[in-house]
DNA sequence: GCAAGTACTTGGCCATACATAGTACTTTCA
DNA sequence: TGAAAGTACTATGTATGGCCAAGTACTTGC
């Protein structure tokens, strides 16, 4: 049990969350999630990222074309489905009554401390 | 891929930072932690708190002493440890930095939504 | 004694983040 | 032309941890 688990740990869930947020604001592939999300400084490598987008995309919530690219192989442009959009609300409300809570408590502990 | 599941996998490692908040403010046992999760709406079961306290002691992050109790069995009373408090420090950042990290990200998002 | 309540324990299941290795396509350049 | 490098995606195996469900142990009250 160290920190550096307990990241990991704090990180599963809300990945798929961010990563739905990103494609819904438009057609984006898998290097430019990367990009953002380590400009956000959400720490995701490949091996995470491919996975998650297999599942988003078995359970019907994004969809992807295929455009070729000038460099290099074809990507895999995702977008939003509206089951993908549903989905994201209902992770929204997940993520803020989460965050809310952890407040709650830890600001509680905040006045004894 | 539904709802209920990614509720799981949002709560996993951040229900460890909150326990040891919880813990940090006063001697306290299980149920008293599950009654402040509970009123927080931070759902837990036993069969998840129980272990994570186990894990705790194992670690070194939490110590405990048996009280007897008027109505029951004797009660494990924790407390943090010093190695706990560094801990729960370690793990405060971490949660400030992801949730910083998700704003980031989604409010983003909610520009152009 | 025996049932009911409280507190804690244990074993197994499942989902997911990550490491690692591998496939496939394109461009570059000798 | 064909070998090497770069880009994008795929597949497999491991570890962690939340949860379910069943079980143990102690106390109280009839």
């Amino acid at each position: 049990m160290n920190l550096e688990n307990t990241q990991v740990q704090m990180r599963k869930g809300i990945l798929e969350y961010c990563i739905l947020h990103i494609i819904s604001r438009g057609e984006v592939y898998a290097s430019d999630m990367l990009d953002e999300l380590t400009s956000a400084r959400m720490i995701v490598v490949e091996g995470t990222l491919y996975p998650l987008l297999t599942r988003l995309k078995n359970s019907g919530l994004v969809e992807y074309k295929w455009v070729e690219s000038k460099s290099g192989p074809p990507r895999k442009y995702y977008k939003l489905t509206n089951l993908g959009a549903d989905f994201l609300k209902g992770l929204t409300d997940t993520w803020e009554e989460l965050v809310h809570s952890t407040e709650q408590i830890t600001h509680k502990s905040q006045t004894t401390v």
